[in-house]
DNA sequence: TTGTAAGCGTTATCAT
DNA sequence: ATGATAACGCTTACAA
């Protein structure tokens, strides 16, 4: 492997001449500089990324903290990342946790360690102090609501976009409201079963814990919420579904088993992913790429200041509803 | 940033025996190890990984190719690869491609400057005298039939499952068969395409260019498939359909335009996913997930020779033939 | 068992 | 404009 030594010798110059060629520097005679140009061909040349990092003390390496790596959610959230990446030419190193908190911990290992430049954490199960004891060793990007924290996040209101979906469905007539999400822990998942509380005061409706329904992250599942509710006595009319993917097995064991929807029960999804296009759903329209790009943007952003950015949503009128 | 040297210092003995208890090398005394394990605690001392890795050679990341990540067929595999990253404490550095070529050459590229340890080319634009040539860096694993070259591969033999699944819809009475596919070019779709032609010959029945569908990765795919269809006066009577996925997309909007499944129209997916199984879909199993574990362990191990892991498949009977 | 010192391949500082 | 040389933080002969 030929190295910058190597080239110097080549080209009859010292190794500054040579780094200076290799990164563009001024104040470098033309003949010399081809002459370096041409060992570089000579040689088939190629740095040692390793000790330009060491010398830096950069990596050019994000990484991006997310539960499933296959769940569509976050699947959109990383494209967004891998593109802006792309361009800034940065590399996104993966870390998929399943949510244990044990793997979330490597990735802020590998931030203190220096391996990479900056953490973004998508979805996050170990406890916000366990973050902070890192912020130290380099920017950690979050996709909740952080203000009033010292770290930068882009994120959605949870609270006020899961607001205007129950109203929309209030609108509609329905009064036996329930929803189905990934996980009842975690922050945006708190956002939302506030959200749930406050309208059903508000609204002197019975809060109905069997209404919400826990693990709901892809198509299949859908299957085992048709299944609940075929067995109430009391079924909810309505639900909010946190993914399309989730709304769309909804939507599909429904048909399957005679179930019309919106008739016997009208369905409300999130993410306008393109699923929920084609099958007609209803749905909040979250851009998630959008917000991977942003996310990164914030990554690579050496700005001391933590920065919140509030991405608002639209809801999307269909036929579930 | 407390370095080794600092250790050394405060611990009072020299940086190779801080290095030495820091690597679990045998021949420290006790109390010097202590002294050491004691420095680092009061420290909050972390290794640069980037000095080690410029030391050794070895950076423990290890590259994987694909085309789009928010694919259940990559999720699968990628989500193999990385368990198996965790087990053997390797991190993965992701490469969305969108099959640009640019983008898999700077993959190449990485390996070539040591930033990973190896390449995981899950599907490539690429063409194979470009891959020999970044051979020389590290190895370099794809998840395509390779016998006879010098790069090891986990692979399914895409000509024999094919076959398998156009005998098995020849046996239920079809004569007019077509399938889906994500795009003609690549290795796994030529083989695909020769059997398809075989299997036609074989049987004397004619080859109609119209029964292949191009641009067939997503669920929502699906929909354009059952369009076309609708629009021949001598469609296909059964589909081999390569994504579960767009199998389902297909049952979907077959079913919102009264389209009997099987009888109008016969489908065959591939992959297994659970999404075949919520919607009975009759499908070649193909273990995904373990070809990723195959595939990332076949990058790390250090044998000289390639290695070439056929995986076999197993039809499913479901409801849809 | 321990330590000195030479690498690893760059970049950055500082003379010249 | 150019080149020594130190520095980055670690591993690893080699010596003691």
């Amino acid at each position: 492997m030929t190295n910058i030594k190597d080239l110097a010798k080549m080209a009859g110059v010292s190794v500054t001449t040579v780094s200076r060629v290799l990164n563009n520097h001024p104040y470098v005679r033309e003949d010399k500089r081809n002459a370096v140009l041409e060992a570089i061909n000579r040689s088939n040349y190629q740095p040692n990324i390793n000790a330009v990092h060491l010398s830096t003390g950069k990596s050019f390496l994000v990484g991006v903290v997310v539960p499933y790596i296959d769940h569509p959610y976050f699947a959109l959230l990383i494209k967004g990342m891998a593109s802006e990446a792309l361009e800034n030419n940065y590399k996104l190193v993966l870390f998929q946790t399943n949510y244990l908190e044990t793997r979330e911990i490597e990735a802020l290992q590998m931030l203190k360690q220096k391996q990479i430049d900056a953490l973004i954490i998508c979805s996050r199960k170990c406890s916000w102090s366990t973050i902070e004891a890192y912020l130290l060793y380099g920017p950690i990007i979050l996709c909740e609501d952080t203000r009033g924290k010292r770290v930068s996040s882009t994120f959605v209101d949870h609270y006020k976009s899961f607001m205007i979906a129950l109203e929309h469905l209030y609108q509609k007539g329905h009064r036996k409201i329930g929803y189905c999400i990934g996980r009842k822990s975690g922050t945006n998942s708190r956002q939302r079963e506030l959200a749930f509380k406050d309208f059903v005061e508000n609204y002197h409706l019975p809060y109905e814990p069997a209404y919400i329904f826990e693990h709901c992250t892809h198509f299949e599942d859908g299957e085992q919420v048709i299944e609940r509710i075929q067995q109430m006595s009391n079924p909810p009319s309505a639900l909010l579904v946190t993914s399309d993917e989730v709304a769309a097995g909804i939507v599909t064991c429904a048909q399957n088993r005679n179930i019309s929807i919106p008739g016997d029960l009208a369905l409300l999804g999130f993410n306008n992913q393109p699923i929920a296009k084609m099958m007609n759903i209803t749905t909040i329209e979250i851009p998630l790429v959008d917000i991977g790009r942003k996310l990164f943007l914030q990554g690579i952003n050496i700005s001391k200041e933590a920065a919140y950015q509030e991405i608002p949503v639209t809801l999307i009128e269909r036929e579930t509803v």
